[in-house]
RNA sequence: GGCCUGGUGGCGGAGUGGUGACGCAGCGGACUGCAAAUCCGUGCACCCGAGUUCGAUUCUCGGCCAGGCCUCCA
């Protein structure tokens, strides 16, 4: 089957054709640097990463370019600046730091670009002056704004009668802007604000012009997929796709957009401003990264996902059952891991991950159950599978025993000869007292045929 | 007010016009000095109403409920 993905802009399933297989383009919304991501943050860090990894297998390493922007120049980074007393280029670049340091803990390729807005400023204005030029955009009060009148399928991508929507809306409209949908392109900078020279004056980009810039600078317009978080439809998407239009005079802008759903934290969304927010920095002190991208790709990536304390249990289980059959399949020796065709049958429809979740669990039951070459062949399935989508790649033994230092690892490893001895001198008071304070370590012995093995246990 | 999602078993979550994935938890059994893991077996669902149909959880319409967007937001 080939890869089918479905696109926000025609609401349909449809089926992926690149404009050029030898360099095939996916953009990002990525993130502002003025915080720690949450998991709600993350979750598209994640689903994307995953068609990232697909489409590198099916195109060729070297053939998918990835794009994902970050913003370093906004009003909240400037506000944890001033607040700080430092320039903004501290709090971006220790902000910065850290997300890469979190999504890569969740198992994230990095993309192959990530433009900064700070480092765009000549392609954002030269992209303004052709709107301008092109009647697309229009100066008034130091500003420069988006004329929306200009393009025609303005609302197309949100389905937003404009009209109705201007009439409901909670906004209040700026004087200078000729219809109320108008949006900023550069704005002047308020005192004490960083500030860039342009041919309109001083000032800083609007929020949507770097996305767009970025995009023709290091992909070019137009590209092949776009994606983001449903909020980002409207407004974000729909400018940047007007201006994209406007400014390039392409025929598309995105051929393929892609939106994830909310994660959700009770019964709202998971937000910094509504503050009931878990950070993925503090999650990763905790929980295995691993087990935190299990958990965000255990629903469908449009579809809304719960988050709470038992997903993330659920998923740790669901990976030591992974881990717990290759400790058992140690000796069966695997020439060359690769997907099984159930496997990327389910990825290629739309990122179906329950599915593909499912194929695991069905080739860990062959593995555990088969015998001889089958189960060679389960393993390759299961490792190349799995691997493919960023699970499985680290030592069982790791898997189970990472939590444990060296110091409380040797000491473990002291207990269990001591239990071993006490166990072949049939002294099963002496030998369950150790266990006993084994598991006051969190600790887990699991007696086998060759000797005892232990893991530590999932917090509770 | 406008627009957009979604409502599946105790929980998570696919999918489908007709034999009701998958996982976790539960229950029974095998195995085990104990325990875990593993294996075998097992119960449980498709928000409500109407329509279309031989037949709907799946399609259509109408409700109800929940969430999101319209303002920074993944």
């Amino acid at each position: 089957m080939a890869l089918r993905l479905y696109d926000t802009l025609t609401r349909e399933k449809r089926d992926f054709a690149p404009i050029n297989p030898d360099r095939v383009t996916m953009y990002v919304c990525g993130p502002t640097v003025y915080n720690y991501a949450h998991i709600g943050n993350a979750r598209p860090v994640v689903a994307f990463d995953v068609l990232f990894r697909l489409l590198r297998r099916i195109y060729g390493e070297d053939h998918v370019v990835y794009a994902a922007n970050v913003t370093d120049v906004d009003d909240k980074i400037n506000a944890k600046a001033a607040a700080e007393g430092v320039p903004i280029d501290v709090i971006t670049r220790r902000y910065l730091d850290a997300y890469h340091a979190d999504m890569s803990a969740l198992g994230a390729l990095r993309p192959t670009f990530e433009p900064r807005a700070t480092q765009t400023m000549d392609a954002i204005i030269a992209m303004i002056e052709r709107l301008i030029r092109n009647n697309a955009a229009y100066q008034a009060e130091g500003h420069v704004l988006f004329n929306t009148a200009a393009y025609s399928d303005y609302g197309k991508l949100s389905r937003r009668p404009m009209d109705e929507m201007i009439a409901g809306a909670r906004v209040d409209v700026a004087p200078y802007k000729q219809s109320p949908a108008d949006f900023v392109l550069w704005k002047p900078s308020k005192p004490g604000e960083p500030v860039w020279d342009s041919p309109f004056g001083p000032g800083r980009p609007g929020w949507h012009i770097e996305c767009s810039a970025m995009i023709e600078q290091n992909l070019g317009l137009p590209i092949d997929i776009h994606g983001g978080g449903n909020d980002l439809i409207f407004p974000h998407h729909e400018n940047e796709m007007a201006q994209g239009m406007c400014a390039d005079h392409v025929p598309t802008y995105a051929n393929y957009w892609l939106h994830n759903g909310f994660l959700n934290f009770g019964d709202e969304k998971m937000s910094k401003s509504l503050g009931n927010v878990v950070l993925v920095h503090d999650l990763v002190t905790r929980t295995p990264g691993e087990a935190i991208r299990w958990a965000l790709l255990s629903a469908h990536y449009r579809q809304p996902l719960s988050w709470s304390e038992d997903l993330l249990d659920q998923a740790r289980r669901s990976l030591d059952r992974f881990y717990g059959a290759l400790e058992r399949a140690a000796d069966v020796e695997v020439a060359e891991p690769a997907p099984s065709a159930e496997f990327l049958d389910a990825l290629e429809d739309d990122l179906n991950t329950p599915r593909a979740f499912a194929e695991l669990h069905a080739l860990a039951d062959r593995l555990e159950k088969s015998v001889g070459g089958d189960r060679a062949v389960a393993k390759a399935g299961l490792l190349g599978s799995a691997r493919l989508i960023g699970f499985l790649g680290a030592e069982p033994k790791a898997w189970f025993q990472g939590a444990a230092d060296p110091a409380l690892a040797a000491r473990i490893e002291t207990l269990i000869a001591d239990r071993a001895a006490s166990r072949a001198a049939r002294d099963w008071a002496k030998a369950d007292a150790i266990r006993a304070e084994l598991t006051a370590l969190n600790v887990e012995v699991m007696d086998g045929a060759t000797g005892a093995t232990w893991r530590m246990r999932e917090k509770t």
